[in-house]
DNA sequence: CGTGTCCTTGAAGCGCATCAATGTTGGTGG
DNA sequence: CCACCAACATTGATGCGCTTCAAGGACACG
């Protein structure tokens, strides 16, 4: 992928990159920093379709349908790795292997969609807020961004606001901000001053009506 | 394709082909037929992640990730063509527009569940049920499935069950059948004995909130 | 003619949205 | 240095859209 790297770049927050709707001849490795993709749907509602941590690949959406079908967001500052949409046709030839990975990496975003789907559909708000929580920090955790804590636990850093979460669950911000109060109580997530803290990551799964080996990602190339 | 193709097979109705969980050897195209592909979330509770129609590729998915994130079941009677999963790879090497090809129905897949997600979240029943239809029947239309309905209207062969719509949106199968009398009753959709019929496409949109442009697909690589 | 599958309709109740107001924190300019 | 404002978090009250429970109808099939 060296190769082909056009450039590295760093970006405020609140900053938006891509634009649903329009064509992007970039695309990104995310290196540093946090942010979102979403979705607007009419004006003030809009569907977050998915948050982005370091290393994860800022639309190969916009490089293979002529434009993009999400906008993407920074939430904290970002840094980024800048790769040209052109250049890809000539990488699929050259390393299929890497072409191969684009597909998987595809394929694997369109898995974790089905089960946002799947928890938004029939889940309770409840359980779909501890699915997200555990699903995200178990993602981390294989990145290497989570500290242990205690026992069977862990604890990352979550710079997001609650509208974000309520726009990623379609839930109403009220309701968010009542579960979150609800899964603190319960000593199941607690999500203060960005920072997400996991007591116990069985308790919160058995919560989400799942289990860990369930919710946990698959290995992923590196891109 | 034709190089890797292994063998064309017809299948019964409401068989499971694919096995969420599990890995599959095979990959298929639909040539005839209808099915869905769907997720279990607990007993008594699946989300349908999609309708499966003639063209489309089946089991991408776990061609690539070594197991299947969804089961597929056939709604119709289907015929299919059959590959073979470790033909893949060498064929990314071969012909690598193909590859590009995979990619880019990976890459749709994923923006279609982004949409799916959108409209189970952010909309009411009724909108979200106008948004499938209308999503639904364009598709169709792109592929020559439907026939036309008068001036602005089509049809099409739906065969699946009201519980599939259910469990599409995130809905109970009593409200799902009330908001399809609903559409009914305004002259919007009517789905009866397998068949649906929209007597105006632009007077669905307005209703799914949406407008046509937004909802027609992109044109599509064949595989 | 009974049995299973799917569709339909009514009634009751709950989970969530919406409305409204207040608290908290950080930034900005007088 | 404080008054002010904007952005975000929190909490209570009210009501609707949906789920769940229940029952019955239509049709196909052995």
């Amino acid at each position: 992928m060296r190769r082909i790297k056009r450039d590295e770049i760093v970006v405020a927050p609140n900053t938006t990159l891509l634009t649903e709707g329009y064509a992007s001849n970039n695309l990104y490795t995310a290196l540093a920093g946090f942010g979102l993709r979403h979705k607007t749907v009419s004006t003030n509602r809009r569907q977050v379709v998915g948050f982005t941590f370091p290393g994860d690949l800022i639309g190969l959406q916009g490089g293979h349908m002529g434009r993009m079908g999400h906008s993407f967001l920074t939430t904290t500052q970002m840094t980024l790795c800048v790769f040209n949409r052109a250049d890809l046709v000539g990488l699929y030839a050259e390393q299929p292997e890497r072409g191969f990975d684009l597909t998987w990496l595809a394929a694997s975003e369109e898995n974790f969609l089905g089960e946002m789907l799947a928890s938004i559909g029939q889940r309770s708000a409840m359980q779909a807020m501890a699915w997200l929580m555990l699903r995200t920090i178990l993602r981390c955790r294989a990145l290497g961004l989570t500290l242990p804590l205690g026992q069977d636990g862990a604890s990352m850093p979550f710079p997001y606001r609650q509208q974000d979460i309520a726009d990623s669950l379609g839930l109403s911000l009220v309701h968010t901000n009542k579960t979150l109060a609800k899964l603190r109580a319960r000593d199941l997530a607690a999500w203060t001053e960005g920072q997400l803290r996991v007591p116990d990551l069985v308790a919160l799964g058995e919560a989400a009506g799942t289990d860990i080996a369930t919710a946990s990602p698959m290995p992923r190339p590196l891109v």
